[in-house]
DNA sequence: ATAATCCATTGATCTATATCAATAGTGTGA
DNA sequence: TCACACTATTGATATAGATCAATGGATTAT
């Protein structure tokens, strides 16, 4: 892992786009003074589970994948692509994670200390509901998420997860998937086998067109039924 | 269900020892004015999933359970009791519920005009804090929750269920709830039949006392082990 | 080039859990 | 008090999905 201390400024950066719109440019240079830039390759961990949480992360480049370290196994709770961060539940309880982080493709991610964050809340009302709800639409995320994985059975995880990787991760059709068939199942909570199974199904049946790592939707309507029906 | 508007006053009411405890008397007296209180026999529903939320709700009597219509199933995410609020995170987002809410038992709630909550969050960055903090903890509990329902076997969930009835809501150890064996499932997330089930064999291996619907942890060494194997 | 590793795939088997069906309580209203 | 409705319980059966085991590709290191 090499830490590069990039000269570029929080004022003139894509981060802007996000939650980040709300603040002042005064406020920005503030989180430019605390900022500093970390390359990731992939499979390394940005951060784990338990240990304490003293920045946030925002991604600028690459992919990662947030996953509670469980009873064996993992449960990937989302993917995390630029220009988004990532900011646990921790921050505001204990300054511990409460799941881990690790990049599925080569990474770059900016770190800011995280008393910085927390008083840029305090002083502007627009970032703190800006902040707020991004916290409510990623609860309600989790809410689709565990309804999609307690309450479905395998076709229909798979069909949700499909949707969730073209939809939020990838944007385009076919998509040539950097996660592995591992990943696939810690993200629909099953095994790797019955991923594949799965996967194999779907495209038996012509709703997919799954070639190594490159997925297509070949017949969406049938894939949202397999979503609905569980 | 009964309306009925109660003389008293937010400022001597003990919902001030919840997150109510950051607000200064005169933003309590914007609360009390836009408040009113009702009341629900049990089994009455406080909100719906899907329908708008203008206020949030503060449980001063009883117990509610809050729960997620699913497929063909409920999920439910956890119940409430005195002094508490519910707040969903629709209320930042399209102000819709995202789950529904029944009383479990007879219950009093207060109702909040969301504006007024949402312009204190403006206003005093002590309770935008204390808000997030509490928001924080809801997230850490929903972690745990689906680690629990999708990476441990029944028995551990039932565990995990009876703990939480405990240590969160009940908070002696012989406790009598008043939650369905169905309720009991959908907390687990199993069947009802299951749910019984598994009682039955906690009971059998002398970990746990159930008389109808009095349940007492005998084991408690033996009952954490079972929730930690899964 | 070859070995070594890791990931993907497939088949066979086993088991946790749901579902179905029947019965037994338990409370409620006429 | 009796009938009705609802919840709890138990047993029998079916099945979704995990696990185990073997093989095949692909990528990396020697």
């Amino acid at each position: 892992m090499n830490k590069i201390q990039e000269s570029e400024n929080c004022k003139n950066c894509n981060c802007k786009t996000s939650i980040f719109s709300s603040l002042k440019p005064e406020e920005l240079e503030q989180i430019n003074k605390g900022r500093y830039t970390v390359h990731y390759k992939a499979g390394e961990i940005l951060f784990k589970q338990g240990t304490p949480s003293p920045h946030f992360v925002c991604l600028t480049k690459g992919l990662a994948k947030l996953y509670i370290e469980g009873y064996g196994k993992n449960l990937i709770l989302g993917l995390v692509k630029p220009v988004d961060y990532i900011f646990g539940p921790g921050t505001y309880v204990d300054n511990r994670h409460y799941y881990s982080a690790a990049a599925v493709e080569e990474t770059t991610a900016c770190l800011v200390d995280v008393n910085i964050f927390k008083e840029l809340i305090r002083q502007n009302p627009d970032f703190a509901e800006e902040f707020i709800r991004r916290v409510s639409r990623q609860a309600i995320f989790n809410f689709d998420q565990v309804v999609s994985l307690t309450q479905k059975q395998m076709p229909g995880r798979i069909a949700d997860v499909i949707f969730y990787l073209r939809e939020k991760i990838y944007g385009i059709n076919p998509f040539e998937i950097s996660i592995s068939r591992q990943d696939l199942a810690d993200l629909s909570g099953m095994s790797k086998e019955s991923s594949i199974r799965i996967l194999k199904e779907l495209k038996d049946e012509g709703i997919l067109k799954v070639t190594g790592n490159t997925i297509e939707i070949l017949n969406e309507k049938q894939l949202r039924q397999i979503s609905q029906t569980g």
